[in-house]
DNA sequence: ATTTATTTTTAGTCTTGCCTAAAAAAATAT
DNA sequence: ATATTTTTTTAGGCAAGACTAAAAATAAAT
């Protein structure tokens, strides 16, 4: 039995692991997880002897393909539970997080395949994150950040890598959401700043901004 | 803050207050949750602590009006997810009671409004327990006993009390649901089991199942 | 009204998950 | 190549929630 800590121990490591890196430090794990680098190595060593994790000390931990599995699962959980909020109890994209958050830990595979079924089998979360099979697995995702792109490109906003509710509601604020028309009109050298045209207007959004919205194109 | 466990304790309470009892026992709590008498010694206090139990030294324990509301909350929560469970995820009434067990601790006022509200307010779970509103109150149950009835009166299934898989695998076997008519037709002195008409046949049943099966006249 | 039995509480432990402070290892700088 | 800084681990503790065994209070029985 995997313990809701532990849980939350493995997503953040699935999420940090995903930057293509071999091994995640005990020191990132802790700030993603808002706990400090000593509570990590104790937890670190539970999970690798539930065959969950491969750790050696001071060098950092992976997944195995049974952790990598199961932070796939938890996740999957996570953003059907979104889905759900969103389609089905009026709740906003920016009012999802902490309850998902709480959801994604219920345990029984039976809710969370029917719960995939009464959904439709959608494939991404309200803020464009793909969401896992039973597998674990997910189509690779082939939207590109705003600051990739070449002045002139236009593309639907499909992504935004920041789900706090102070960024959304940021974008609520500003009127963009996912599936808008976005084209890129011009980037500020001086502080990175882009201009893009939305489907009603110009406006200037941050670097800070521009890191967290991908568009397709 | 309610903690989980606090939660389940409350529950308990409340379902061993409701027999018109002034105070429940420690003994009581520890098995009706499958622990012991000493931790429930130990729980009790912190509850009473938080205002939500009174509870003095040898004479047992109840709840107070706070500590009401919030057990028939989360009550509330466990019978609208059940609800949920076998309306929209095609769960059937003997597979609900550990997944809502799990998702009656989530804390969100607006997801339990919400799902309700998603359900068309719903006023029973799928074992005919009433679901209490939002100020924990619900219509008072009329429905009576099978051992309390004369021989030849018929009414409407309406309650079964053990919501356990075992009880209601039970009753599926022998073609018993929510809604039926049933007759009572005969009671043995012997063991005090009832004889009774279903839609389709005759059928015995025991005193302890009997116990469990409530009709609307 | 005592004795006996039962119930309830207290005292002391255990596990999980977290923390701080100190020690050890690794990385960086001179 | 050695000294300094940073990262990581170890050691020791704390709170929550549970347990066992022993003590205290209450209830039942003679």
């Amino acid at each position: 039995m995997i313990t809701l800590s532990e849980e939350n121990y493995l997503k953040a490591i699935y999420h940090l692991g995903k930057q293509g890196v071999a091994a995640v430090s005990t020191n990132a794990i802790a700030e993603k997880i808002e706990s400090k680098a000593s509570s990590v190595t104790d937890m670190v060593k539970k999970l690798a002897d539930k065959n969950l994790a491969n750790y050696v000390k001071y060098q950092g931990v992976s997944l195995t393909n049974e952790g990598r599995l199961a932070a796939a699962l938890v996740i999957r959980k996570h953003r059907l539970w979104e889905v759900f909020l969103v389609e089905k109890l009026n709740f906003s994209w920016d009012e999802v997080h902490d309850v998902a958050e709480q959801l994604e830990h219920i345990k029984s595979l039976k809710l969370v395949n029917e719960l995939d079924a009464f959904l439709g089998f959608p494939t991404h979360d309200p803020h464009g994150d793909p969401i896992p099979d039973k597998d674990g697995k997910y189509a690779p995702n082939k939207s590109v950040n705003i600051l990739d792109l070449e002045i002139g490109s236009e593309g639907i906003l499909s992504l935004v890598k920041d789900s706090s509710d102070v960024f959304l509601k940021y974008l609520n604020k500003n009127n963009l959401a996912l599936g808008d028309v976005i084209k890129v009109l011009e980037f500020e050298p001086f502080d990175d700043s882009v201009t893009i045209q939305t489907k009603e207007r110009q406006i200037i959004i941050s670097k800070e901004v521009a890191k967290n919205l991908y568009l397709s194109l």
